[in-house]
DNA sequence: AACTCGGGGGA
DNA sequence: TCCCCAGAGTT
């Protein structure tokens, strides 16, 4: 039997019951394949169910705030796919009457859809004959093909995706993407796999030539650089505190944070209280600082690690400060979000 | 082509 | 620790 159908066959009995299908809507496809990105299944999911219960339909999403949609994926992470997925839903709304594009090329110009997602959405919802190629697919071809050109590079990129688009069934287009997905995060999975059990073992080259475990080949990423945070929560005696949203490039554009110093090294309270009082809030009144973590928190991200140290700062009146009873309204990142958890604001 | 963008989880 | 996760956009 073929390779493609010997996928098909394995997912039409090892596949999950997942929501999203269940349906061929292309706005829950959208919505599930764009939470879905470098996101496994476990971690989606809630989300998944929110989004749908909150915006059951394009026109939902498409109405809402942002800073709804943003509290809605908060957690998550990435967090453009909420920014884009706001974008692209008022953009389908506005230009397209609401009716989702329905092929490979006219979904691309969705704000967020890129080659992947494209291909998905166009297989799943239109029986197109375009193959995915994520990082369950790299990892199957390669290893049953026995490739071991880096899949982080322009030419492994292209290569795989000519395979993938080759060896694809050509008449199950929705079927046969989800299997050799589904086949990859269940069966050939990144770390010691049961290749004991796998439909592949007689034909699979990297099993034959021992290198399970050295493929996909992935050119390393750089370290991670670290920051150091210095984040001041202003509480004013009549309950009021202080939220500024994050604007500009970086991490965590549109969400909300306390006023934030930032440091280029770990900074001593004594040096920091000094370096507070020039604070514009601080100018004309007095005000009590005291550290709240004495042990910086360490938030790692992809490619920071951030030295978070929280200062309580008590001032007597506060402009535009928001009542502490609202503070859960915004949407943080969630390093920020675990503070308030943590904090007891009475 | 290299870099940036989160947070959770597994070994 | 290091790597991976139903990748995309920017520089």
């Amino acid at each position: 039997m073929s390779f493609n159908k010997i996928l098909i066959r394995w997912y039409s009995n090892n596949k999950r019951h997942l929501p999203w299908r269940e349906t061929t809507d292309p706005y829950k496809i959208w919505l599930s394949e764009i939470i879905l990105q470098q996101t496994q299944v476990k971690q989606g999911l809630p989300y998944y169910e929110a989004f749908i219960k909150s915006f059951p339909s394009v026109f939902d999403l498409a109405k809402a705030d942002e800073n709804t949609v943003l509290k809605l994926w908060q957690g998550l992470g990435y967090y453009s796919r909420a920014r884009n997925l706001h974008s692209a839903a008022k953009y389908v709304v506005n230009e397209l009457n609401g009716v989702f594009p329905s092929n490979y090329k006219d979904l691309l110009k969705l704000k967020g859809v890129g080659d992947y997602t494209a291909s998905a959405i166009a297989s799943i919802c239109f029986n197109e004959n375009t193959a995915v190629v994520d990082g369950n697919v790299y990892r199957v071809l390669s290893r049953y093909f026995g490739i071991s050109t880096p899949i982080n590079t322009t030419k492994g990129v292209k290569e795989f995706k000519t395979l993938a688009q080759r060896v694809m069934d050509t008449r199950q287009p929705a079927d046969y993407n989800q299997a050799i997905m589904e086949f990859g995060a269940i069966q050939c999975t990144p770390k010691n796999p049961d290749c004991s059990v796998c439909p592949f073992n007689n034909s699979c080259v990297a099993l034959q030539k021992n290198v399970i475990n050295e493929l996909p080949v992935k050119l390393k990423a750089a370290k991670p650089k670290k920051k150091y945070f210095n984040f001041l929560v202003f509480i004013s005696e009549d309950g009021k505190i202080l939220l500024e949203k994050r604007v500009g490039k970086g991490i965590w554009q549109n969400l909300y944070q306390f006023p934030l110093i930032e440091t280029p090294k770990k900074i001593t309270l004594k040096r920091f209280e000094s370096l507070v009082k020039e604070h514009p809030k601080l100018k004309n009144q007095s005000f009590e600082l005291r550290l709240y973590n004495e042990e910086p928190i360490i938030h790692k991200l992809s490619h920071q690690h951030l030295h978070t140290t929280f200062y309580i700062v008590s001032v007597e009146t506060l402009d535009n400060g928001i009542p502490k009873e609202k503070i859960n309204a915004y949407p943080v990142p969630i390093l920020i979000g675990n503070f308030i958890e943590t904090f007891n604001f009475n």
